[in-house]
DNA sequence: CGATAATTGCGAATTGTTCGCATTTCCGAT
DNA sequence: ATCGGAAATGCGAACAATTCGCAATTATCG
């Protein structure tokens, strides 16, 4: 992975290599902040914007992506394009199929042109232990 | 509406009906910024804290509702619930029909338990102008 | 190694939103 | 009509998330 980012052309440095490897590590939906924590963890002197500025230019390379959420913060993860549901009382995310929004798209791209992202925004919702109530 | 709010229990304020007004006389999909901007130029006095307040309070009351947007700004219409498309490239916010989600939140809920809230984000992508750049 | 262009650390600036609090306003009861 | 008290407002300051400018550092190439 870090090879294939050295055969762009791209250096590879300690905040790449690190956010890398975390994202790399898990499964979680971090947010900027998460990834800020453990990244200080064990490098203390990666700064926050540098980490803003690591994540940008990883997405440019179709290495991470980021989904909206709504009122909360965006979350990022290596690019593994599946759409997210959350849970608007929990918080909660989850992924959902590939592919799961491929009529949807398909509808969208028909009637209107549209031609859906769909995995830069999450689904907004309740999931099954909070439906009902109201955000 | 004015009376339905008064029936409510519930004050009707300048700031109230101005912003009721406004939302009532336009199709258009306003951002916060957007509804100060207009509600000043005929009652300047009305601070944007109000605006917030305001619109948190009629959200709460079921008259309004605001919609996400990914990067940009929420942005806030009277109730009158329909899923949106956001352009990622030009921005633009077009309406899709009620129901064009429907077959997909039956399958959500079915499948995972989620309930989903379809208006209170948008799907976001590329409109037909625009098809096929990135972000 | 040494040059050089990319990247970083840092703090300050921006943007969008919320808060505290003194003052004003709405509205039901007088 | 007017009074009293709760509710809402105006205002500025606080906050949170993100971006920026710039000097110092560092990865890579020759």
């Amino acid at each position: 992975m870090l090879a294939r980012l050295r055969a762009k052309g791209e250096r590879i440095t300690t905040s790449r290599r690190a956010i890398i490897e975390l994202l790399s590590a898990t499964d979680d939906h971090l947010t900027v902040e998460d990834i800020a924590a453990r990244v200080q963890m064990t490098h203390p002197e990666i700064h926050l914007s540098t980490i803003y500025r690591t994540l940008e230019s990883l997405e440019l390379w179709g290495v991470v992506e980021h989904v909206h959420r709504g009122h909360a913060p965006p979350i990022h993860h290596l690019a593994n394009a599946h759409p997210h549901v959350v849970c608007e009382t929990c918080g909660r995310v989850s992924d959902i199929p590939i592919g799961a929004l491929d009529e949807l798209a398909l509808r969208l791209r028909e009637q209107f042109g549209f031609v859906l992202h769909a995995t830069h925004f999450a689904l907004m919702g309740e999931c099954e232990l909070h439906a009902g109530q109201e955000e």
